[in-house]
DNA sequence: ACCGTAGTACTACAGATGGAGTGGTGTCAA
DNA sequence: TTGACACCACTCCATCTGTAGTACTACGGT
């Protein structure tokens, strides 16, 4: 019988982002996550019917976790509108981004996947391009300096940059990465 | 007995390189490789002493790989230095690495098993820092338009646009990720 | 206060897969 | 003849899936 106790299933759900992140997708099965989660063994089973649905949920579930709270965008959305604020903007998202590593990884990881599933696939095309469409949509409206474009080099820039920092951070150090968004938003702003 | 067979260790690394795109990282075991390579069962195990091994050793061979041909690069060194050259060569950038698709799958692969094996993380970063070094030193050699940040933010953005096009296609078109390039290149130039 | 029922938590087991490591045999060439 | 290698076979071991079954808990009805 399929459980539901939402409370354990979003347990569920997130142990499953850690065990991405930690162990690769192939690592990603019921035991793992029943260990992860500190659950018996045989849970997992109960509340999802395969691991294609573990695979789903989490590509759901990780843009949730993903999103800045509703204080950060606020302080967005105060003071000037100039190119030094979409520097600090960016910062905190690199930051933010950090600070959840096994998300990032975890995204990484289910889009390695997404190769071979195409259900999931459809699942993270889905929730990234709503992703992009909404931060052009949110700097468009706020005034900040940039059209659509400048979003998404923005974007790729970011992106790949986060991807350095978490997996090889040897390559750039922490002070060329910041000097890196910096030059980044300021070459690529009008 | 390690075996000293030159070309037959060269097609088992490149086997793994397969393997690592097909499978993953945790699919990347001695067994998978004898069958990708079409040898054995068993002689995998014979070349190298531990999975270890065929980790560093895959990391070691992606990037030669990836390396644009003599008549390329001659190519590139002909004509005007002018900004639309650089859209040229990085269009052919994407194209070439899109073309070794595999490769550039078992790149980020190795990447995320870099973050649980320190020797993969160590051989990584030396190839990946020389790369982008080797990059910079070109590109001012050649008479290109930009500064070494330029071609730094450039390798940021063209690699996650080769990301988004190989796990996730449908986010942007084909032609929207020229038009990407295009962009990228007209910005961050000065 | 009692009891039945539904939904869960937890345990256990059967069946199957797949991989690591190693030893041995046959082959070929110097 | 000797050394290196291709190929094959076998043992041991770790792990996963799927499901059946038992124990617990809360709750509504009486």
């Amino acid at each position: 019988m399929v459980r539901q106790n939402l409370a354990r299933r979003a347990a569920l759900v997130d142990a499953a982002i850690e065990v991405l992140a930690a162990e690769g997708a192939r690592g990603l099965t019921f035991r793992a996550v029943d260990a992860q989660a500190g659950v018996p063994t045989g849970t997992a089973s109960n509340y999802f019917a395969s691991r294609d649905e573990l695979f789903t949920q989490a590509g759901g579930r990780i843009y949730e976790r993903l999103q800045p709270d509703a204080q950060t965008i606020a302080e967005s959305l105060s003071g000037p509108r100039d190119r030094e604020r979409v520097v600090r903007l960016m910062i905190e998202l690199v930051d933010r981004i950090s600070a959840f590593t096994p998300g990032y990884l975890a995204l990484l990881e289910l889009r390695l996947e997404a190769t071979r599933r195409p259900e999931l696939r459809a699942v993270l095309t889905e929730r990234i391009r709503a992703d992009v469409e909404a931060n052009v949509g949110y700097h468009l409206e706020s005034g900040l300096p940039g059209d659509a474009t400048s979003v998404e080099l923005l974007y790729l820039a970011m992106n790949w940059l986060v991807v350095e920092r978490l997996t090889l951070p040897d390559v750039f150090g922490e002070d060329k990465i910041r000097e890196l968004v910096r030059q980044a938003v300021e070459r690529i702003l009008p």
